[in-house]
DNA sequence: CGCTAATTTGATTTTCGTCAATGAACGTGG
DNA sequence: CCACGTTCATTGACGAAAATCAAATTAGCG
């Protein structure tokens, strides 16, 4: 439990059921074509140690990643230096939405623990959307839920105050991560510094620390090292207004079974 | 010129080639089978007068929109009456990011001009990702360019001062009306409440006001009533560093000429 | 063990928010 | 057509939240 870094190299042979196979699937009921159209889309695999740099800004490609292993920030930067992460990718996220409408890349890809991608060429998308319009139904659908939590980012940047921002995103990456430790309790490794922190919510490192600090005193968080612990998930949900709104997508404008 | 919210009514007799077809048509030729795909969600025509409502945060509902003619945004509102706004939406956009992941709303969609909208119900959609592989490509497209789209506002209320954030807001509605008044000026009406600016960006309405007025102190502005004049609009856009990113979009991943 | 990067803390400044009052614009009804 | 009320914009005084600047301390890593 102390390093989640490395939790997946060791599982990946059982993992071979697809990293997007598993998250989709827990949307919508997926045919065998289906499945395999979506391992078409993990052929390639590449790791990238945490810190690197999948993918700079404004660079031209045209690969883009799924998710295996580990996860990652996107984010974008000033003339001024300053920096914007944008988002986080987490396993079975696609990282198509920065890159796909245009030929260069609108955000820069970071590898925030060790992880494993896929990556593949955008004609291997068109196969997807030309043979299996259920599937480009479902990855629509994810890329609105997706414009939807930028939103949630937004809201919290542009109109709340410096705990709530924290608390919210804290909340928002162990949702993710789906790390839990007993009760209400939550425990998981974060290896973001303050710096990132504060990039992510519009705050400075100095006021991070302050705001983290303020958290513990009030008896809502615990740190030890990069191990965060949110004390009481619930507690904290309510007080800064977090709503996990993961975990499902509506798919009833999806026919049930295969077309074609 | 004086009021652009009554620019389209008369025109809109001519302007049944779509709405949509005329936004998607410039980033890729369609098909006439294609553009036949697009009309029949233009079907259901309903009229909303400025700053009425037409969809209610958590509201349930199947039906989706394209903006025929006006302009509008979607908010969304927190629990201590504070109020983000999200986005704006112009002709040609389709409104259904905030609804199509879910059976309700993420946004309170609101007619910022009296505005024209086509509504459509959800299955509609599906016919098109089903028949309409490269529209569905198209969609998927100008849904990562909006994704973008928001990033950069978060980025601007994250990370930058009130007259960027402002700056940058005027320059992306003036981009998006499109209404170009001389060589490097340009005027427009704008209909939004200093509070509407506020929410938009992150800031207080009094805070909305000085900045304006700083702006105009800084002669890149000009007022009169609701017409805005951007006095030099390259100026005012390297000032802040305003990016126009719309225009184009990617569609080298998807093929030429029609499928199936 | 020592170097570097990250964190913490304090002092101070800045930006923006809050509160409050005034004024202008607009629409409505008498 | 004017009086009135409502909404919106402006302005000023003040306060609070967060930024900046500057050490000092700690943690991580080779």
């Amino acid at each position: 439990m102390t390093d989640r870094t490395f939790a997946s190299p060791d599982l990946a042979g059982d993992n071979r059921r697809s990293a997007l196979e598993r998250k989709l699937g827990h949307y919508m009921t997926l045919t065998y074509s289906e499945r395999d159209a979506l391992r078409w889309l993990e052929r390639r695999e590449r790791r990238y140690a945490a810190g690197s740099v999948v993918l700079h800004e404004n660079e031209e490609t045209d690969a883009l990643h799924v998710v295996a292993s580990g996860w990652l920030h996107g984010s974008t930067r000033l003339p001024d230096e300053a920096r914007q992460i944008l988002r986080f990718y987490f396993v079975g996220d696609l990282t198509t939405t920065f890159s796909i409408a245009w030929g260069v890349s609108a955000a820069t890809l970071t590898a925030v623990s060790d992880c494993t991608l896929y990556e593949f060429p955008r004609d291997a998308l068109w196969r997807i959307f030309s043979e299996h319009p259920r599937l480009a139904g479902l990855f629509y659908g994810v890329a609105a839920s997706e414009q939807v939590a930028m939103a949630d980012r937004l809201t919290s940047v542009g109109r709340t105050d410096a705990i709530t921002r924290i608390g919210k995103l804290l909340l928002d990456i162990r949702s993710q991560l789906r790390v839990v430790d007993g009760e209400s309790g939550s425990t998981f490794e974060l290896p973001l510094t303050l710096q990132d922190l504060g990039d992510a919510v519009g705050l400075t490192k100095t006021h991070v620390s302050r705001t983290l600090k303020k958290l513990e005193d009030q008896r809502l968080l615990e740190r030890d090292g990069r191990i965060i612990r949110i004390v009481d998930v619930a507690e904290l949900a309510s007080r800064v207004g977090f709503e996990d709104r993961y975990g499902h997508i509506a798919t009833d404008w999806l026919p049930d079974a295969a077309p074609r």
